[in-house]
DNA sequence: GCCATTGATGTCAGTTGCTGTCATCACAGT
DNA sequence: ACTGTGATGACAGCAACTGACATCAATGGC
């Protein structure tokens, strides 16, 4: 909900109780959490969904693809699920202040690296390699998405994303 | 605690509670909240030390070690404070079966990874080196633990380490 | 030996996150 | 109209914490 967000910006995460949040979008507490499993969750509602974007990039990319290349690819792809890029700086904003949020997010993070690790596996790739292309991968994504957030950043999350590989190419290249 | 973690082995975490574990150390609930930040906190007692302990065999890591080999020989280091080989098992069973400890484990990872990054970046290893190879050494560090922990592994934790090295250092070769 | 300080623990009350259960009520299909 | 069915509300209750204060034992100066 977008009840959500804006109480956890205006006071932060653990000073909005979820009867707050409930109270400002017009329901119960007891409705709030039939729809997500916990106040933590209200932040990573479309975390599914960009899974199985990723997923889905995966399955579908020619099968003449390296691994990394494949990664990679599908992490681009996701720039078209982060439109607003305000949003995301206030939402990155709420989470880097509370430890709980960010254990969420590292699990959110675990989980993807998980499951794109499993569909390289379905696409043929042997097993130490899917692991570590797909936890690469991840890492990948979350330096460019941290760059896209950030100051005099490209415009466009995709070239974040090819900046980060870039530079770990280069990177275990020079070891 | 020792209490905890025979009963988080008995029932499962979920199925006891702060006050069950009091009972059986012979304190008050109130007593154990002030030992542990949280229930969960009680299986990553000596975390800290771990920190510690890799931070001090970088920092005293002689000057020319490259930062690769730094990171993962304080790696090696930490078999010192894993004795107990079956009491890392059951541990690991316990945080495998819930999703709010494989939190709590993610979190410790990426702050001891951040803590490395720091201390390499001390002795002058620059930026996006000092990231990388503090994150890729946790890595190592989680999948030699991985396999001490599994079957028909070496029974040494530093041969363990080694081995996952090795491995990630051909995969990336190879690329 | 006595008292003051300190640190660890117990006691108690209260808040908050979250869950189970049942009632209500609107809406859809027949 | 009749009957599900699905979403919501109402309410009670448990467990994870927290703050405030009382107790009590050990310690150390006098």
């Amino acid at each position: 909900m977008k009840s959500a967000m804006e109480l956890y910006s205006e006071r932060g995460f653990e000073q909005t109780t979820a009867s707050d949040i409930a109270e400002r979008a017009g329901v119960t507490e007891r409705t709030f959490f039939r729809y997500f499993a916990d106040k933590r969750e209200v932040l990573f509602f479309g975390a599914g969904d960009l899974q199985d974007f990723v997923l889905a990039a995966i399955a579908a990319s020619p099968a003449t693809m390296k691994p990394m290349e494949t990664v990679s690819a599908a992490m681009e792809g996701v720039a078209d699920l982060l439109a607003d890029r305000e949003f995301s700086r206030r939402r990155a904003a709420v989470i880097a202040a509370n430890p709980g949020l960010q254990e969420r997010e590292l699990l959110k993070m675990a989980t993807l690296a998980g499951a794109a690790a499993e569909a390289l596996r379905e696409r043929g790739v042997p097993d130490p390699v899917a692991g570590l292309a797909a936890e690469t991968g991840v890492t990948v994504f979350r330096i460019g998405f941290e760059t896209w957030i950030g100051e005099g950043a490209p415009e466009s999350f995709a070239e974040c994303i090819r900046e980060a590989l870039d530079q770990l190419r280069s990177l275990t290249a020079g070891a």
